[in-house]
DNA sequence: CGCCGCATTGAAATTAGTCAATACTCGTGG
DNA sequence: CCACGAGTATTGACTAATTTCAATGCGGCG
């Protein structure tokens, strides 16, 4: 469904390639790919896509930010990730989008039309492998986070939220939350007032410094990786 | 990682595949894979594999359940699927197992090499796109299970649990529930004696009646699907 | 027939949620 | 440049849901 990590970096440091051959390969196909992407923008809290639409296009993010969410009938949501630069949306080959995509930020994105891309994918195998390598990731982080949705408490959930948006950053120790609370608190299984307390908490504990609600200085990871019971 | 659906009855009511060309491509594939799966047993508790384990096999159920899950380092679990006949475990193209699988009960399982799966993806086009379904598949139930353990209450999570396993069931009535309270505990996000008095309580309802621990009549399904919230 | 493990039930404790009020902040317009 | 205002965020007091701890019950297997 999306690519937790950037696709314009194809060496990631957690997970290399097996060859440099294929590595070549996959650059080479993924800049293949971004050439028939066509930029589009969107405004804050405006909809990619809802959740049921014919899945006509996937997005890549080039900037901004971007969540994906699903409702229950009485307006309950949850947010099931949150998509930054160098992130896929929407490349799961399901007919209908199984989730709604909302712009978090004002947001540039590339648009790639489906059927070109499932093209593509049949005549380079190694796009394949990137779409299957993607798609298990995916659904290896999404089982992390069930358990931290069934598991774990609130301080948790925060800190695991925060080391993981840590890594993400270019800047371990400046994290940037480009989300509202009420997001953070939808994707976490929380409440926004929670998310503020426990932000407090971990304020008056000196693990983290509030440069503003959306900027989080880390000031003591070791600690931050202790809360989170690093699974 | 693996299949919600029995992967020997390739047109599921849900999801028919696009012509009954493909679909024949496809069975006989599966046919082909399954020649190639040698058949083993495992006692209750067994473990298939360990996370972290070098992902050499994958496995199919052929009876009995199994469960995947993970641990935080003070011992709390959670149950990310349960897999039944048919269903595919450790399908994702991982080189370790994200998670550690065990048996429910006694099981029956054919066990594949990787390798040779691999192999057969290469070869044959369908069983590529049979594999990237089963992904997406995967992948959307675990966003469904990250909005029930996010969001719903403990009703809603035992009556959408119910559902899903008479929806698995060959008798939507009679559902047959294989793994203990704890195992359903973990699975949910709860613990074993909330799970208990659930039961109980739509019990006094006279939504469900129990016939022993592990068989469940479901008296008003209408009921079940109007507190589980269905999404 | 009697265990042993699992399931159920009860009472107390705890965590996070709810409701309500106040404080920021950032963007806008005077 | 500063003041204002809308939308967020924070904080507090109280409530409710679920967990925890502790017994008791039940059922299947030896």
């Amino acid at each position: 469904m999306s690519a937790a990590v950037a696709a314009t970096e194809p060496s990631s440091p957690r997970r290399p390639p097996p060859s440099a051959l294929a590595r070549s390969a996959r650059s080479e196909a993924l800049a293949a790919l971004d050439r028939i992407g066509k930029e589009i923008s969107l405004g804050r809290d405006e909809a990619l896509f809802l959740e049921g639409d014919a899945a006509q296009y996937c997005f890549k993010v080039v900037a901004g930010a971007v969540r994906s969410c699903r409702l229950l009938s009485d307006g309950r949501r949850h947010v099931a990730e949150f998509f930054l630069r160098g992130d896929f949306i929407g490349l799961a080959a399901e007919p209908a989008y199984p989730f709604t995509a909302e712009a978090v930020t004002d947001v540039t994105l590339l648009r790639f039309p489906r059927i070109a891309i499932d093209k593509m994918i049949s005549l380079r195998p190694s796009l394949g492998k990137w779409q299957v390598e993607l798609l298990c990731r995916d659904l290896s982080s999404a089982q992390q986070q069930m358990l931290l949705l069934g598991r774990k408490n609130a301080i948790e959930r925060i800190a695991s939220f925060l080391l993981l948006m840590a890594d993400r950053g270019h800047d371990a120790e400046h994290v940037s939350l480009p989300m509202t609370r009420s997001d953070i608190a939808d994707h976490l299984g929380l409440t926004t007032e929670t998310v503020s307390r426990i932000f407090g908490q971990l304020r008056s504990q000196r693990v983290i410094e509030l440069r503003g609600a959306s900027h989080v200085l880390v000031s003591d990871i070791d600690a931050l990786e202790e809360l989170a019971q690093a699974a």
